[in-house]
RNA sequence: GGGACCGUAGUUCAGUUGGUUAGAACGCCGGCCUGUCAAGCCGGAGGUCGCGAGUUCGAGUCUCGUCGGUCCCGCCA
């Protein structure tokens, strides 16, 4: 190329005019007068607008007629200043142009499959068969620029804690529990795989073991399990692992990376510190683990009206253990017989809930749905108890503890969309803590860790881990922002024979413990300090910071909903001699299906 | 593994109860036009209605299967 650019598309204001300068872009746009094309230039940092004036500049001119949208070009000339009526206040650059004496055309672009300048104009698979093309859009760079920018914030903010930025290996040894790996075949070790990692996890313990106090890594990490709006198969973690401290050192150095993010991205000043919800607590109050707190709607405690009431559904509920709660929805008192018929079957459908009770608060009474089985005076105690105001929609729920909770949350954070409750301009960070240990799997009949297996378990639980391993208390936590699982951590097992009796709990032989974790087993024998970290999904963290609600938005080249990558067809199939190198045999089944 | 929604021009969509030649906008091509910034005006080209079967005198429309996309449940230590 002749013309290289003396400055780029977003740079040129007032104060340039009268310069002589050379950009470099592509067309966003043209705007064809007959005697005068004006075309938006368009780069990384911005667009100014390209003037070409038949009466100025000839030979620019008629090349300039020919050209189209997308094509590369660059242009020399004069900026020179709009006149105050053609001045166009939505653009930076908007109180000049360039007048265009010299073109040189770089590259000329087939028309498009759609248009760069509206992400909206295209399925999404048709814009991630164009991923390049859909990266041009104006949302995905400003994306993709921010997510760089957090890239070095935590990079600098971490180094300047004193932490050191270690890499771990990707072909690692397949280890039982968590998600289905990613497996890797060997050619040197035929018949043996690597696995890629579900988290650097093991590797950062042995970290702390060989004395790197203050670990963390922005990391690719892989799990082979089903996708979802916030979830790729393969995804990065800010990883941190630290020695020598207790859950509040680490809560500490979160809560400074994650105000400096929100300061910085978003100019929102957090707490200095975040506050604290245990587990039970989160699971009473919303429904969930990860609750959002930019708005209230708690659910509330049913059970001391089951009792004097005639609904003796509820009564057998709590009979056999279960529990009833209740939601009330200001206002809601106008939702029609099918809107609520409509939230019962969503509720049942998703979220395996029986049924949805319900009741509607009009003058000082309730009527509809269960009302009558609630006497008057029983009536006016729970519009009491429960604050009830009129015009105010009841919504209860009575079931296992497993599916009342869970089901009125989810009924919580539909009831905030359709309400609007949401307040998007709020950040609500809170810790999680206290978690569960274990948890009783029906299908194995085994108990699996909730975090994983390396989790230390509260001090004062130690005594239950054989008795009543269920009700087990972990120095597990989470880190929650709006309603986003945004980090999980925990405190570790440093000691070798507290690991060991985990993975017995675990139903993990120790034969198994030995084969799969021996290495991690005997690094704990020799000198192990007590270390506990945490790990971020950064890609979640970089929507909360963006403010979308799709992780494939933050994600340069992300696959489809079926782990598909539509712009270059991966997953395919590999060639014979690949294959034999390998020592891998395909089913016949599957030759069939090629 | 399961459920819901979607697939019609390059693109986004419309297409009535199954009925003549499948329309619009943007884009593309050609023409006009010196202040637009969603430029405007005139004209033109462009269709395997995702694919395959079935029902029917007749299918974009109904049925079944299949492929692809999105969202959700299960799954995700």
């Amino acid at each position: 190329m002749k013309l290289k650019r003396t400055h780029t598309c977003g740079q040129l204001r007032r104060g340039d005019v009268g310069a002589e300068v050379i950009l470099n872009g592509w067309i966003h746009s043209r705007r064809d007068h007959g005697g005068l094309i004006f075309f938006d230039l368009r780069d990384r940092y911005g667009k100014t607008q390209v003037i070409f004036d038949e009466s100025v500049a000839k030979a620019a001119f008629a090349k300039a007629k020919g050209l189209g949208m997308e094509d590369v070009i660059a242009v020399r000339g004069p900026v020179v200043a709009r006149s105050t009526e053609n001045i166009n206040p939505k653009m930076v650059t908007g109180e000049i142009d360039m007048s265009c004496t010299e073109l040189e055309v770089l590259n000329e672009a087939e028309p498009l499959p759609f248009l760069v300048t509206d992400r909206e104009s295209a399925n999404e698979d048709l814009r991630l068969t164009y991923r390049y093309l859909e990266l041009r859009t104006e949302q995905l760079q400003h994306n993709l620029i921010t997510r760089s920018k957090i890239y070095q914030l935590v990079r600098s903010y971490f180094t300047g804690e004193q932490f050191l930025e270690i890499e771990t290996p990707f072909l690692m040894k397949s280890t039982p529990e968590g998600a289905r790996d990613y497996l890797v075949p060997s050619r040197i070790h035929q018949g043996k795989f690597y696995a890629l990692p579900q988290s650097p996890q093991i590797y950062k313990q042995l970290l702390m073991i060989a004395g790197y106090d203050r670990y963390f890594q922005i990391v690719k990490c892989f799990r082979d399990e089903d996708l979802r709006a916030d979830r790729q198969p393969e995804f990065t973690q800010i990883d941190v692992e630290l020695s020598f401290v207790d859950e509040e050192d680490i809560f500490a150095i979160v809560e400074g990376l994650i105000g400096r993010l929100f300061k910085e991205i978003q100019g929102v000043q957090l707490p200095a510190a975040f506050p604290r919800l245990t587990h039970r607590e989160a699971m009473e109050r919303y429904g969930t683990d990860k609750p959002d707190l930019r708005y209230e709607l708690e659910l509330q405690e049913f059970a001391p009206f089951v009792e004097p009431s005639d609904f003796n559904v509820f009564k057998a509920v709590l009979k056999s253990g279960g529990r009833v709660k209740a939601l009330v929805a200001t206002g809601c008192a106008r939702y029609s017989r099918k809107d609520i018929d409509e939230l019962t079957a969503w509720l049942t459908r998703y979220h395996r809930a029986k049924g949805l009770a319900w009741m509607k608060a009009a003058g000082d009474g309730l009527e509809g749905g269960i009302a009558k089985f609630f006497g008057d005076d029983l009536q006016k105690e729970i519009i009491t108890q429960l604050d009830v105001k009129e015009g105010d929609l009841l919504f209860i729920i009575g079931d296992r503890a497993k599916v009342a909770l869970p089901a009125l949350g989810a009924l919580r954070v539909e009831l905030a969309r359709r309400e609007g409750l949401v307040n998007t301009d709020e950040v609500r960070p809170l810790w999680i803590t206290d978690f569960p240990l274990l948890e009783f799997d029906e299908e194995t009949q085994r108990h699996v860790a909730v975090h994983h297996p390396f989790t230390a378990p509260h001090a004062d639980d130690i005594q239950l881990l054989d008795t009543d391993p269920g009700q087990v208390r972990s120095r597990g936590y989470d880190l929650v922002i709006n309603g986003h699982e945004i980090a999980g951590g925990s405190i570790r097992i440093h000691d070798a024979n507290l690991q060991d009796r985990l993975f017995r709990l675990l139903g993990i032989s120790p034969d198994e413990a030995e084969a799969k974790f021996g290495f991690l087993l005997k690094a704990l024998r020799y000198g192990a300090p007590p270390h506990g970290g945490i790990a971020f999904g950064f890609d979640r963290l970089v929507m909360v910071l963006v403010g979308t609600g799709q992780i494939r938005d933050v994600i340069a080249f992300p696959k489809t909903t079926s782990a598909l990558s539509l712009m270059d067809g991966a997953p395919s199939e590999v060639s014979e001699e690949q294959l034999k190198e390998l020592g891998i045999r395909l089913d016949e089944k599957m030759k069939d299906s090629q």
